[in-house]
DNA sequence: GCGTTTGTAGTTTTCTCGTA
DNA sequence: TACGAGAAAACTACAAACGC
């Protein structure tokens, strides 16, 4: 009959019988302790390579009270920006010592208590939050069981007690309202994301504010799930007879399929009939033909700081919010609009005849 | 038979005490 | 000073014992 049992791995104990020493002293020259002799050292130090000794984290864990582990619950893994800052924020927790317990909510609310419940479970060191929804009631009282550094990104409220790491939306759709206001464009439309978080508020009261400013009619904002069809809807109702939207703004790469989807429907061209401008400079922006105009955030800091503020907490640091900034790059695919482009063609005719 | 309580195993680290 | 021995602690799953 075959033997189904797993072989077992070297314990303490094993390199303390083979190298003919205590288990405490393989404890102590494991752990730099300074009453080790070097020929004591040698000894241990060989028994743990002929063993193949690992230590055995989970145990160590148990011992010390820390898992060495931090739970990352994401919104949604597939969004190529939060993919590429849960990849900066592991390089920086695994240069710490720490690995990363990543747990998809895959969009929709309800998952993120479950997530938080699971990784307190886990005994997690700390927790990265990126939260589909931040005030759902189930996750409130997760997150107030969760009683260890937690670092929310880019979400207001909802888990009171934990640092937060920001980008600064205002700057970036301010920029771009401005340079479409600048090029003539009076009817602007935000595509935006979920209601229920910080950044579709931010985005939609520095467009607001904007037009505001600058004297323009109220900017059309259609919220929604962050999902191509709301991006595709959303959009046909924006360039509709009722809102004739002549610029877009289009507030998630993940809407941004829907959205052209939309423009090729309705036979339009950018930006001979509509501007566009997406969010983050993901490949699909810059291959697009012509290039799309982007609003741009560094993702890999982003990343970088939610680590450095989690690290921070567990070290008894105090709780901060940091915020990042986000920045406009316009590309060709913003234009002034037809009516403007035909008044500045009649000005420059005049001109050039009364000259 | 069911639910509750208690004991044990598993591994490592850290500490205290004793010895040479 | 260097080391050994042993206890305690951490947490959970599982088994056994117990009472109703």
């Amino acid at each position: 009959m075959k033997d189904h049992s797993k072989p077992r791995t070297a314990s303490i104990k094993d390199v303390a019988e083979m190298a003919a020493v205590a288990v405490s002293s393989v404890s102590r020259v494991l752990g730099n302790h300074p009453d080790v002799s070097p020929e004591m050292r040698v000894r241990v130090l060989q028994a743990v390579q002929a063993c193949g000794y690992q230590p055995n984290s989970v145990a160590q864990s148990l011992r010390r009270g820390v898992s060495m582990s931090i739970g990352f619950v994401v919104g949604d893994i597939s969004n190529p920006l939060m993919s590429a800052i849960a990849s900066a924020a592991e390089s920086r927790l695994a240069n710490n010592g720490y690995s990363v317990l990543l747990a998809n909510s895959q969009g929709r609310p309800e998952r993120d208590a479950l997530n938080i419940a699971l990784l307190r479970q886990r005994h997690v060191d700390g927790l990265l939050l990126s939260l589909t929804d931040e005030k759902e009631a189930p996750l409130l009282k997760e997150f107030a069981a969760f009683a260890k550094p937690t670092v929310l990104l880019d979400r207001d409220g909802g888990a009171p007690g934990s640092s937060r790491v920001l980008f600064d939306h205002a700057q970036g759709f301010g920029q771009a309202t401005r340079h479409l206001a600048d090029l003539g464009h009076r009817r602007i439309a935000l595509i935006a994301g979920p209601k229920g978080v910080r950044h579709t508020r931010e985005r939609t009261r520095a467009v607001r504010a904007v037009c505001s400013e600058l004297g323009l009619p109220a900017p059309f904002v259609k919220t929604g799930p962050i999902e191509r069809r709301h991006g595709r809807e959303a959009t046909i109702t924006a360039l509709s007879e009722q809102h004739g939207a002549t610029a877009l703004i289009c507030a998630s790469n993940q809407l941004l399929p829907g959205v052209l989807t939309a423009i090729r429907e309705l036979d339009l061209s950018i930006p001979d009939d509509l501007s566009l401008i997406t969010t983050d400079d993901v490949a699909l922006a810059e291959f697009h033909s012509p290039p799309l105009s982007t609003i741009n955030r560094d993702a890999n800091a982003f990343g970088i700081q939610t680590a450095d503020s989690v690290l921070r907490l567990i070290d008894g640091g105090d709780l901060d919010t940091v915020t990042l900034p986000t920045w406009f790059n316009p590309r060709q695919s913003c234009a002034p609009p037809k009516q403007e482009r035909r008044r500045s063609q009649h000005s420059s005719k005049r001109e050039s005849k009364g000259s």
